[in-house]
DNA sequence: TAGTAATATTGCAATATTACGATATAATGT
DNA sequence: ACATTATATCGTAATATTGCAATATTACTA
């Protein structure tokens, strides 16, 4: 990120940023995009998917889990993916409510 | 962002995470915010506000600009930056499109 | 025209992110 | 137990982002 600041803001300000930081990524909203058509997802099948290495793809769905995005189910050798449907809402509640709060504001 | 490989992904999904990317730093969340909680606003007013400095708010801005979000107009010295209302929306439509298909999707 | 104030640009240092090869771990099948 | 397969972690190189001091630019004012 650079030089950060990020202690001075508020935390509703932070966690607008921090849910933002997880779409940043065209790779993620990828990622994010095929779980959720394919209703359930292997990795490996991200792997030929997005066209990234298996330890990226890996990462970045790290990145998503951690947001609290992912739901992750061990079947056999294979993990789950799937998307967690209560986080994505309360992602996309937070973020509405921002624009609406924005948008009515604004001149 | 690291050894990139933005090419490969779907004019859709870049433009997804191209408008992310403008949220997902809190000083430009933070910079939103406080102008359009002003109707409208003088940069100098984001340097107290925001505690970085003048340089750092005016990089920011530009990211905002570029992405389609602000209407700035020369009033005297101080540049008055205001929302652009139909850009904002139009990244609320885009994103909340998004969040629409991928939640009505998933398991 | 010189001085002042507001904003933009430049250059650079500090830090974060991204990507991947190598390797570790875990579960399954033989 | 050993090989195989899927995923995670580690280490590191490449790249991007952030922040700011110094400086330039622009508009106003005396």
């Amino acid at each position: 990120m650079g030089a950060s600041k990020v202690e001075f803001y508020s935390p509703e300000i932070i966690e607008i940023a921090n849910i933002a930081k997880v779409f940043s990524h065209p790779a993620r909203v990828a990622i994010i995009k095929h779980i959720s058509d394919q209703n359930t997802c292997i990795c490996n099948d991200l792997v030929d998917e997005i066209g990234l290495a298996q330890p990226t793809i890996s990462q970045h769905l790290d990145v998503i889990n951690k947001a609290g995005l992912l739901k992750g189910d061990y079947k056999g050798i294979s993990k789950c993916y799937c998307i967690n449907k209560k986080g994505l809402q309360n992602a996309q509640a937070l973020l509405s409510q921002f624009f609406q709060t924005a948008t009515s504001k604004c001149c």
